[in-house]
DNA sequence: CGTCTATTTGAATGTACTCAAAAGCGGTGG
DNA sequence: CCACCGCTTTTGAGTACATTCAAATAGACG
């Protein structure tokens, strides 16, 4: 299956499956196609599944009590999202997540990601494995988030992931730098 | 072995492991006795180890190119620090790890570490829930980071890690918080 | 007790924020 | 095709929070 493509490639990043183990982790990938500014997670409802980006971007964020958003996510093609708390302990979520585009996903329960790993071990081994190298990721951006200047924050987002800076609004992009919309305008004014 | 109860009780709450599997985890752990302010980490060294703190207190941070600390990880009994990019990638370390206190480690290396989860699906199936789980508390702090102020990030801290707060120095946990060291001192001050 | 390090206090500065308004942009319908 | 509406971005002015730098005080450790 083509829609399959991006997430095995993914997994044979890490290690290789037979053709028996990708047959029995595509059958339960569920593929749900959502629009833009379609919200995938809300407060109040667990996030059962582990999402998967086929196509289009989504963003992960958390809206305060003054009404403001801080978005933890950006995600596009060949991204996982979820409310990750909520998702393993099955408790209502606490952020939304919404798509910035008309997006394709692959979603996977978490009771099916469970009994898979459980049985299948390379499969275990991807999860661990792409799991500790986000949380290597992880550190860079708390290093970033409590050492730079809004400045350096904006313009090293921008040297890293130019095609994402060029794809979500700038609001996003504030809310997920921690700056105001405003500064955001006013740092690229700058030159 | 007393010395490995801890790091055996927290596997214990995530999976079962045998006798044989217990021996054999066991047999990669290297205890290292640490004194207050030495290095365990430092930039240009690949970080080789895991480390697992079975008494004593160690920080991770980030020297930025004006001589400012900013602490990535502080981490008491009972946690793991490393830093992580190093270690899983094994180029030269970015960041300093430095006791705060005379210290017990365990430390286990990433050859070990991938033989054992490789063999030990069990093994791999703990450091996959835990590393998942540590992810999830990621997001939170990055929230923290890029929502609250400094004194909402103090005392929000304090409140959840009274037992760490008590124990670190100040500046410390400032340059963990993103805060300045004077700036603390002012936050407190106000009662 | 003396030294070195950590914390506090003070004054001045600055970065980024808020609030408000204008301009720009995109999509929709007449 | 143009006019309008809603949303995003820009611009401006005033403000606040946190920083820097410097000095004084407190605390830890040999």
């Amino acid at each position: 299956m083509d829609k399959y493509k991006g997430i095995l490639d993914h997994i044979a990043r890490y290690v290789e499956l037979s053709d028996d183990e990708i047959e029995q982790f595509t059958s339960i990938l569920k593929t749900t196609r959502i629009k833009k500014r379609q919200f995938i997670i809300q407060p109040g409802f667990v996030s059962e599944y582990r999402n998967y980006i086929v196509e289009g971007s989504v963003r992960v964020f958390y809206l305060d009590d003054l009404g403001k958003e801080h978005t933890v996510i950006i995600a596009i093609e060949d991204w996982f999202f979820t409310d990750f708390y909520s998702y393993l302990n099955r408790t209502p979520a606490e952020y939304y997540a919404e798509a910035l585009e008309d997006s394709v996903i692959l979603q996977m329960k978490y009771d099916d990601v469970e009994d898979l790993c459980s049985r299948i071990h390379s499969l275990c081994q991807y999860f661990r494995l792409f799991t500790e190298r986000s949380m290597s990721y992880s550190y860079k951006r708390t290093i970033s988030n409590i050492s730079q200047t809004s400045e350096e924050k904006y313009w090293d987002y921008v040297n890293k992931y130019p095609q994402i800076a060029n794809r979500v609004p700038q609001y996003v992009l504030a809310s997920y730098l921690g700056i105001s919309p405003e500064s955001i305008s006013r740092i690229r004014s700058r030159t």
